[in-house]
DNA sequence: GGCGAATCGTTGAACGTTCAACTGTCGGCG
DNA sequence: CGCCGACAGTTGAACGTTCAACGATTCGCC
C-alpha cells in the first residue's frame, strides 16, 4: 500500500477511535487495578485462574493457556512462575506428552478466583455492562468479534492476509 | 456492596465481554508491533507526538500530555525521556510557572510523526475501521464515551461515587 | 530406525511500567 | 514576610513483559 496515498480518518471517526483508545486504557487500568487492591492478583493472573477453572480438571496446557488469553508463551512462562510460588497453581508434567506441562489450579487458587471473581464482575457492570443499553452492547460484542478474527486469522497458518 | 450478592454475567455477556477483552488486546498489540517494526517507535510514544503535533506550537506542560494519554506522570516522564534521547523531542522549562516542563517537538519528530502517521491510521482501518458497518462503529462510540465519562468522572475531585 | 524440522516450554537480559519517596516551586493565610 | 500544604516533575528500585537463544521432545519422511 502506497502510504502516499492513505486515506484518513474523518473528523467523527477519529473521535470515535479517541473514545475506544482512552475508554479501553481506563477500564483496563480500573479492572486490574481493583483486583490488586482487593484481592492481590493481577487481571492478567486472574483471566489465567478463570481459563482453568473453566475446565472439569481445573488443568491446562501451557500453549493452550497462552492461546486462550492471547499471550506469549514465554509471558505465560513467567506469569505461571509467579502464581506457582504465589499458590495457586502447580505445574505437573503432560501425561503424554514429554515436552508438554499443564498448569493446575491449586485449592488456594480455587478460593481466590471465587473471591476475587464478585469484584471483577461488579467492576466490569458498573464501568461497561450496565451503563451503555443493549442494543450498544450487542454491538460493541460484533465490533470486537470482528476485530478479533481479523487478527487471529493469519497466525499460525499462512499469515499475511493483510 | 455484598459480594454475596453479586450480579453474574449471563453467557451472552460474558460472550461479548471476552470478545471485548481478546479484540482489544490483539488490536492493542498489532498496532504496537506494526509501528515498532516500521519506524521504530511504540505506540505510547506514537500518541505523545500525535498530542504535541495537535497544538500550533508543538509544546506541551507534561502534566497535561499525561493526562491527555492517560498516563501516569512517572510513566510520561519516563517515556518523554526515552524519546528526548532519541531527539523526537526536547525538554523545556515552562515560562510561567518554575515547576513546569514543557515537551516541544523537534523536526526529526514531526518527520518521524509524519511517516508513522501512515502505517497506524492503516492499521486502525484494516483492523477495525473498514470491517465494521457505520451503525455498529457509533455503537463502539457511544460505549467508549460512556465508559470514559464514567470512569473519568471520579478522579481528582471528590473521587468514589462508585 | 534415523535424520531433520517443527513444537514445547524455559531462560535471562533488555526494556517499559509502577510505586513510593523525594526536590523544588507555588499559593494562601497568619 | 514566613510558614505550611499543595502541586509539578523526577528518581531509582521493584515489578512485569518482550525478545532472542536455547535444550528437550516429538513428528514426518525416507
Amino acid at each position: 500500500m502506497d502510504p502516499r496515498e492513505t486515506q484518513w480518518l474523518t473528523v467523527e471517526q477519529q473521535r470515535i477511535w479517541r473514545a475506544y483508545i482512552m475508554g479501553s486504557q481506563l477500564l483496563q487500568d480500573r479492572l486490574d487495578r481493583d483486583l490488586r487492591v482487593e484481592h492481590g492478583i493481577s487481571l492478567t493472573e486472574y483471566e489465567i485462574l478463570v481459563r482453568l477453572s473453566e475446565i472439569p480438571e481445573r488443568r491446562m496446557r501451557m500453549a493452550l493457556l497462552a492461546d486462550s488469553v492471547c499471550h506469549s508463551r514465554s509471558r505465560v512462562t513467567h506469569t505461571v512462575a509467579r502464581m506457582e510460588s504465589a499458590g495457586w497453581l502447580r505445574r505437573e508434567e503432560a501425561a503424554d506428552d514429554g515436552r508438554g506441562v499443564d498448569a493446575v489450579m491449586t485449592a488456594a487458587g480455587g478460593t481466590l478466583l471465587e473471591q476475587a471473581a464478585h469484584t471483577h464482575v461488579e467492576g466490569v457492570r458498573r464501568n461497561l455492562v450496565d451503563l451503555v443499553g443493549d442494543d450498544d452492547f450487542e454491538a460493541l460484542g460484533r465490533v470486537m468479534n470482528t476485530v478479533s478474527d481479523r487478527l487471529l486469522a493469519g497466525r499460525t497458518p499462512a499469515a499475511d492476509i493483510r
